[in-house]
Order: structure tokens, then sequence, then C-alpha cells
DNA sequence: AGAGTTCGTGCATTTTCGTGCAAAGGCAAT
DNA sequence: ATTGCCTTTGCACGAAAATGCACGAACTCT
């Protein structure tokens, strides 16, 4: 078995399932578990995939760092994309925001729908790679590391110059009094502007976001049409922000 | 056994079976590895097919899809962004093409250098997140999906906004009177913008890509200032370029 | 917190590579 | 025929690559 078959071998049941498990490879091909860990360490040195405990995963979907990312609320994210893709309709100019949420919720698109994807988070884009009837326009600016978007005047301008149909915005705090927040002045401007061009804003919230409140404001609570949040969300939360005659979307619906 | 007859057997035998093994073929032809090598050598050094350890492999894979596309000449291209990073002064303003040898060049950037990058291409942004140094400025656009870069009118006005020290071109082709070629018109046109507000021009070319013609041209081979490529590259691909007065910078220096 | 995996690295062994060299054969001019 | 030149082939040898094993560290799960 040639060593550069052997990688593209790799590469190739990636594709197909998704992900590689190290000890399974290694004893189909009858090779050490190094062998195959070294192919997928060297691989993933070309960014070819992504390194995991136990084998890899498509590069694609490396987004933030893993321990943070693994076990807060995953089910409930994927639940929240599904739901806000049916809300989607045939023809319409969506604005997606960066974040986990919002890249479950570019993935979660019908592969058919035909639409018009705005964003200024690189991450969406490369999630979009695979719907061939969704276009999509990057907007440009100064990249702010930390959640992998542009921002800055640059974006603001490109932004103000679109109007979209429709706006899923992910944030890291939402409360009835201080409304939504989240960690950076510069992001939350971004927000700010998209908001203005959007026919309508939808908050992607996982549950953990309800009654939180970071340190720079985005909008008032006014501004928002719509919320969609996790199935298991507990009342006491949602009431104070029902109240506020907020449409709330339930996954369990 | 003739010489040319042999290798015909060993194109055929990549043709049926996808791949060949020196040692194999050695065996069962009754010849010395060493022979076999040599063949497998001088086929590849005319493109038709490409040495890995062991033996060889189809070369045909350098047009294929993106997934495919990412496992041609790897090592090669390793080496290349690795010369291409040592290009790099502190604090200098870098334009970074789309395409599978940016990026690498990305990822090879030293993880402290201070420097800026601009680019239109999603990837690069992502290759270069955990260089904190870095600042990165994206630039926004039409996604043209095949190759994951921003382009159209909106990528062309931003970019003639910028000037840039040095621009690190990919192309796929690269030929003594054609010039640069791309595979696509409007990627094409962008990275002619890029060209234009660019010091210097270094064009990356992994081995497949000299002496190739792809459909759209890019610029003459005037604009350029560099050329980087792999350390085996074949003399006679090269001299007609260095003859043009072509910089080039071979990975083995 | 502890048991069981999995990881990465260093090391030794085996395989493969590339080059230099010489033997063997073909071919043309002398 | 002989000489000189070129091609082909195999062999030798140092270099590079690939693989497996061992061991201590890191990770996962309960």
């Amino acid at each position: 078995m040639l060593t550069t078959e052997r990688k593209a071998l790799l590469l190739d049941i990636l594709g197909k399932e998704g992900r590689v498990v190290a000890k399974e490879v290694s004893q189909k091909l009858g090779l050490s578990e190094d062998t195959i860990r070294r192919d997928l360490r060297e691989l993933a040195g070309e960014g070819l995939l992504q390194r995991v405990h136990g084998g890899a995963l498509p590069a694609s979907k490396a987004l933030g760092d893993l321990p943070t990312r693994r076990n807060v609320s995953t089910d409930d994210k994927a639940e929240i994309a599904k739901v806000a893709a049916g809300m989607i309709r045939e023809g319409q100019i969506i604005f997606l925001d960066g974040g986990t949420t919002t890249v479950s919720l570019a993935r979660a698109l019908p592969k058919a729908l035909r639409a018009t994807v705005l964003t200024h988070s690189p991450d969406i884009v490369t999630a979009l790679l695979d719907h061939p009837a969704v276009d999509v326009e990057l907007i440009g600016g100064r990249i702010f590391k930390h959640s992998n978007v542009a921002v800055g005047a640059v974006a603001i301008e490109a932004i103000s110059q679109i109007r979209a149909d429709l706006y899923f915005m992910g944030v890291t705090g939402i409360h009835p009094e201080h409304g939504l927040t989240t960690g950076d002045r510069e992001e939350a401007a971004v927000k700010r502007a998209i908001c203005r061009q959007a026919a309508e804003t939808i908050v992607l919230a996982s549950r953990e976001k309800l009654g939180a409140v970071s340190a720079y404001g985005v909008v008032s609570l006014h501004e928002v049409d719509g919320l969609v949040v996790g199935s298991k969300c507990p009342e006491n939360l949602l009431g104070p922000l029902r109240d506020l005659g907020i449409h709330i979307i339930d996954t369990s619906a």
C-alpha cells in the first residue's frame, strides 16, 4: 500500500462517512495505528482534515476551540438550526451572522433551496460551498479573530448598501431589560448595521444565552421580530421576553 | 522488451488499476526495480503520472474537483510554501490568493510575524486565525464556489482601494508564450486587479503547473517578479521562463 | 478520582530512492 | 573489422522515507 494512496483513501473515507476512526482503518488495512495516526496528523498539518481524539473529522467543521464547542448544547443548536432553516422561503435574501449556531443553520439549509446568503463570516461561506443553489455574497472587512468575522468601517459600509429579507442573528446574551448583547464592540456595531438593513431580524439563542448579559449592547428587543430557542427552555426565562411582544419559536413545536 | 513498450505498459497498468507498484512490476517483468523506477521517473518528468514512494499514481488529478485537487503534490506545495513564507519581511502588507498552495503558505507563516494579510479567500482567513500578530483584511464579493474565493465587481472595487508590498499568486497554468492562465474568467480578473495594486508579484507553482495553459489569461509574464517552484523541476521547463528574465526561486536553494 | 484509551515522540528496522559506475549491446562512421 | 558513441540495464551505496514499538503524557468516561 503506497503512502500517498493511503492518505487519499483516508480523505475518501472522510468524505463518504464524515469521519475517520484510526483504529478501524488500521485494522482494515492491516497496519499499525501509529501509521494511521501519523497520516492523519500530516493531513491535519496540511489543513485537509481536523484531528480529534480517536480519529479525524472534516476540516471545514473546525470552528472555535474543541473543548468549549464540544459540550455546549450541541443538540440544542442543531434543533434551533433546523427550525430556523425552515423559516426561509425560496428566493429570499438572507443575512447570516457568524457563530456556531448560524453555521449549523447554513449546513442545515436544504441543498435545493434557491436563495441568496449575505455574510461577513468565512465559516458560513465554507459551510455553504456544497449548496449549489445558494448564492453567497461575502462582506469584507478587518477580521476579528476571536469570532472569525469581518468587522470595521469597511464591513459596515458594505452592509449599508444591501437590503435583506431576513437576518439570523447570534448573540451571547439576551435579557429582558438589557436587550441583546455581545462580547465585542465592533461585532456589536456590525450586528446593529445588519439589523438596520434587514426587513426582519430573527435571533438564534441556545439555552445558556437566555437571561445573560455581555459587555456591549447590540439593539433593544424591540428590533427583534423572532427568537428561536431550544425545546427545553424554562418558562421563567421565556415569559419576560414573550411579554415584550417577541415572537418565540420553540423547537418542540 | 523495448523501453518504450515497457513505459506504455506502465501507463496501461496505471490506467487499469489506478496505481503502479515498482516492486510488483519489476518481479512480473523480471527486471530490476531500478529500471522500473527509472521509467516511472521519466514518465513523471513528462507529466504522465505522479511519482510517489513505492510506485506511481495518476497525474490527471490536477484538474479534478476541489477535494481531489488538494492531494496533488503536497510535499511540493509544502516546500514552496515554506520558501515563500521566508520572503516576507516584518511589517509588510501581503496579498494572498486563494488556493491550496497559498493556504499552505498562510499556515507556514511564523506565528510571531507581524504583518498585514489581504485576501479574498475565506480559507486563508481561517488558516490565519492562530497567527495573532497577523492582521487580516478580507475582501468581499460574490463567492465563486469552485475555488471558494470572492469575485465580481465588488471584490475588484475593494481591491482597487488597497496597495500591497507583495502578492503571492496561484495559477493553474504558467507558460512561456501564453503567460499566466487560470480556469475562470472572474478569477482571472481578480488576480489581474490585485497584480495592479501590488508592488511585487510572486507566483507559486507546483510542478504540474509549469508549461500548462488554461482557458483564461491573467497577465503576461512581464508582470511577474518572482516564481517559486518545487525543487525537482526539470530544467527544460524552467529554462524558457528564466530566459524571460523571471527570477526563479528553487526550493532546494 | 481512577481505569482505560489515545496521543505524540524517540528510536530501531526495513523499504525505497537516487546517483554514480560499469558491463553489454546497437549503430554509424571510419 | 574496428573504433567511438550512445542507450539500456543492473549493481552498489549512502540518503531518505516508512513503519512499528515503547514509554510517558494527555485525554475520556464513569
